[in-house]
RNA sequence: GGGCGAGUAGCUCAAUUGGAUAGAGCACCGGCCUUCUAAGCCGGGGGUUGUGGGUUCGAUCCCCGCCUCGCCCA
């Protein structure tokens, strides 16, 4: 409903400013002032205004505000328009009328056509989830919902995807450490897991270490008793090399085995993803990137758009290159190579990274002629829902499509700042403007941990390590906290706690509570930092379940709850009866504090918008508990029950409803669910 | 060496993207459970926003220099 004001007076301002000066505007803001006794909304509009009119701030907002004040007609839910400081226009509004749309749930729209496509997660399918896949996924999720059409707003359609590189060099090494640390076949991979699986083993977890023992074996690690040879060295970087190739050809017992593993691991990431409450519509993976020849299609269309060339002088010479962004201007005036041109395809005719990811997004955006997946089910959701996954083969008969998006976010953390720059250079190159405008690198810092908590995990750190700020994840060395270990931490610690409140709730119920409680606990924490903070993981902050925290706001819903449940009324009821009573206990003192807390609930829509323009779902976060905050003030503040004023009790019940109405729905974007009790 | 990001209370982070008295949580100190759940509430101390300049009605935010840290590239 906030956002409803806003828009009604933009407009209002916009006419007058129009017909008084002819001056337009393109935006200006609204603001909230300091102190709500100073009035509901704030506009700074004559500041801005002062230097195209060369007229005094205040002058131009004493003249606004009698326009205003005279058209009040025009603007239903304002009550006055005063001057305040140097020259800030306040409004103050009808709180009686306010409340009644809110109770009413008339709330701005939002959404539009067009299909968008969230790309998150994107774990190499050769070890366990950790911390920092958590960060992503929960950030990406989140992103997801809030773009979604649901009951709330019409939205957008949205596809979610979660890219496996099933064919990259960390694959290869755990192959690597199956076949030749351990001397696996593919029978005797197929055993292992068999094994595992029947004594309640997780696959990714055996492959964390794996990966871990792998990594040191290529330089010289304590697997052996006395250091290898430097041709010894060599022979195991071969190996891997070996590998990788026969990996990406396809058709050999490295590349089964390689299949075979990071299927099953990819399985294991969707069912750690889906305790989170996190799911996706489809799995592109590498492999068929490479077997469906993508990269073909792409060179191709990128030479006729003259974006690649072949580099015949300098260091790149016999390599395809694509001049780097904000080089166009700087083009080899006299001749001379480009130096810092971007290699695509090395001379040996091998195609980098890059050039691939240029084709799989030309894809996205349905530019890659003749080029689509073949598409498979994979994994069926409780709900039905399916995810599907990629295949070469022919596509199951009611296979949807995943590319032609209008836009895209991909969640990828700001190590693949330059990379991901590099591919909207080249979308722009080749005159895709509209996609390059539409591609957004939803970036975000890692999550690292603090040296307290690499230690008492029990890694071995350099002195220099310990100085450090924190200690970067790291699959390599096996250093890392396990997404399904946390999130069995934080339940547990849950769950002791509901154990000691409600031992009358069966057993069932009280482990799904917990289950709620922790799920809340972690997706609150990886979202209530913005986006460019890095994480320095804790297992203290990460086990709280005070202050700022998921939990604080889930308690606050249960408070309220609680009240109906008492009260045997509902928030339907009480919302209802706010139509129709007195609403001057709205004033004064007292009925401002009840006030804050509608005005605050009003609010979600702005939220959410501000949330998506920016790409930044900490907004919602900590809306979520800012409400929930302003909820447990008036809660202490205002006893509902025992209430005697039947209009007054009836405006504190619907307070209560509407507050809890606000917070479920924000949790909800949040992904964290509303327990019963706790 | 180049690019990106960061530096705000003892600690961890915000600051509606240039607005009014820079706010929260944690930690610390003091108070509040016979009331709708204390996973809560109230109060207190704690700041030259790394530093030096500049832009303007107004700068934590924008520009320039310097210092420190992190990441990426070479």
């Amino acid at each position: 409903m906030y956002r409803t004001i806003q828009q009604q007076l933009q407009a209002r301002i916009q006419a007058i400013l129009q017909q008084k000066y002819e001056v337009t505007l393109a935006q200006f803001a609204v603001e909230q002032p300091p102190a709500i006794a100073m009035g509901e909304l704030a506009l700074p509009v004559a500041f801005e205004l002062a230097k195209r009119l060369r007229k005094a701030p205040r002058a131009i907002a004493t003249e606004l505000a009698a326009e205003l004040n005279a058209s009040l007609s025009e603007l239903p839910l304002v009550a006055s328009v005063e001057i305040a400081g140097a020259g800030y226009l306040n409004v103050r509004l009808d709180r009686a009328a306010v409340v009644r749309e809110i109770a009413a749930d008339r709330h701005a729209d939002i959404g539009g056509p067009g299909f968008k496509l969230v790309e998150h997660t994107s774990i190499n399918p050769n070890k366990a989830a950790h911390i920092g896949h958590l960060r992503n996924a929960i950030l990406g999720d989140t992103f997801q919902r809030l773009l979604r059409s649901d009951a709330y707003k019409s939205g957008y359609q949205v596809g979610v995807q979660n890219y496996i590189d099933n064919t990259g060099v960390q694959v290869a090494d755990v192959v690597v450490g199956l076949m030749h640390l351990e001397g696996k076949t593919l029978a005797g991979t197929r055993e292992l897991m068999n094994d595992l699986a029947s004594r309640n083993h997780r696959i990714d977890f055996y492959c964390w270490d794996l990966y871990a023992r792998v990594s040191q074996w290529y330089t010289g690690g304590v697997d052996d008793a006395t250091p290898p040879e430097p041709a010894e060295l060599a022979r195991r970087k071969q190996v891997r090399l070996d590998t990788l190739h026969a990996i990406e050809h396809g058709g050999n017992e490295a590349a089964e085995i390689a299949e075979l593993i990071s299927t099953a691991i990819v399985r294991r990431h969707l069912e750690t993803m889906q305790r989170l409450g996190i799911e996706y519509d489809f799995l592109p993976r590498e492999s068929e990137v490479l077997h469906l020849h993508f990269w073909d299609a792409g060179r191709q269309l990128m030479l006729e758009k003259g974006v690649l060339y072949l580099e015949t002088e300098g260091k790149n010479k016999g390599c395809y290159v694509m001049r780097r962004a904000g080089n166009e201007s700087e083009a080899p005036a006299d001749g001379a190579p480009d130096e810092d041109a971007k290699v695509i395809v090395r001379s040996n005719g091998t195609v980098t990274y890059v050039g691939k990811d240029i084709a799989y997004h030309l894809w996205k955006f349905g530019l890659l002629p003749g080029k689509d997946f073949g598409y498979q089910p994979f994994y069926t959701y409780a709900d039905e829902r399916i995810c599907w996954i990629s295949t070469s083969g022919e596509s199951a008969p009611n296979a949807p499509t995943f590319g032609r998006a209008d836009a895209i976010y991909n969640v990828i953390d700001s190590r693949q700042n330059d990379p991901q720059n590099n591919v909207i250079a080249a979308l722009r190159g080749m005159g895709f403007t509209d996609a390059a405008d539409h591609y957004t690198h939803f970036s975000y810092e890692m999550v690292a941990m603090t040296p307290r908590c690499a230690i008492d995990l029990g890694y071995q750190l350099t002195d220099e390590d310990r100085q450090r700020p924190f200690i970067e994840v790291s699959g390599r060395k096996g250093y890392g906290v396990k997404a399904d270990d946390l999130m069995d931490k934080l339940i547990a610690a849950a769950l002791a706690e509901v154990d000691a409140r409600h031992p009358e709730l069966p057993a069932a119920e009280r482990e799904q509570i917990a289950r709620q409680i922790g799920i809340g606990a972690l997706r609150y924490f990886m979202l209530r930092y913005t986006r460019n903070t890095v994480i320095a993981f804790d297992f203290k902050d990460a086990l709280s379940f005070e202050g700022e925290t998921g939990p604080y706001v889930q308690y606050a819903i249960v408070r309220a709850a609680n009240i109906f449940r008492k009260d045997g009324s509902t928030p339907q009821a009480a919302l209802q009866a706010v139509q129709s009573i007195d609403l001057s206990a709205l004033s004064g003192d007292d009925g401002t504090s009840v006030w804050e807390t509608w005005l605050l609930a009003s609010r979600l829509s702005l939220l959410i918008e501000q949330a998506i323009a920016t790409a930044e779902p900490a907004y919602l976060a900590r809306y979520a508990f800012q409400l929930a905050q302003q909820f447990n003030n008036f809660y202490h503040k205002h006893h509902v029950l025992n209430e005697q004023d039947p209009a007054k009790k009836t405006l504190y019940l619907a307070t209560a409803a509407v507050a809890m109405r606000e917070m479920t729905r924000a949790l909800a974007y949040l992904g964290i669910e509303s327990p019963p009790v706790m």
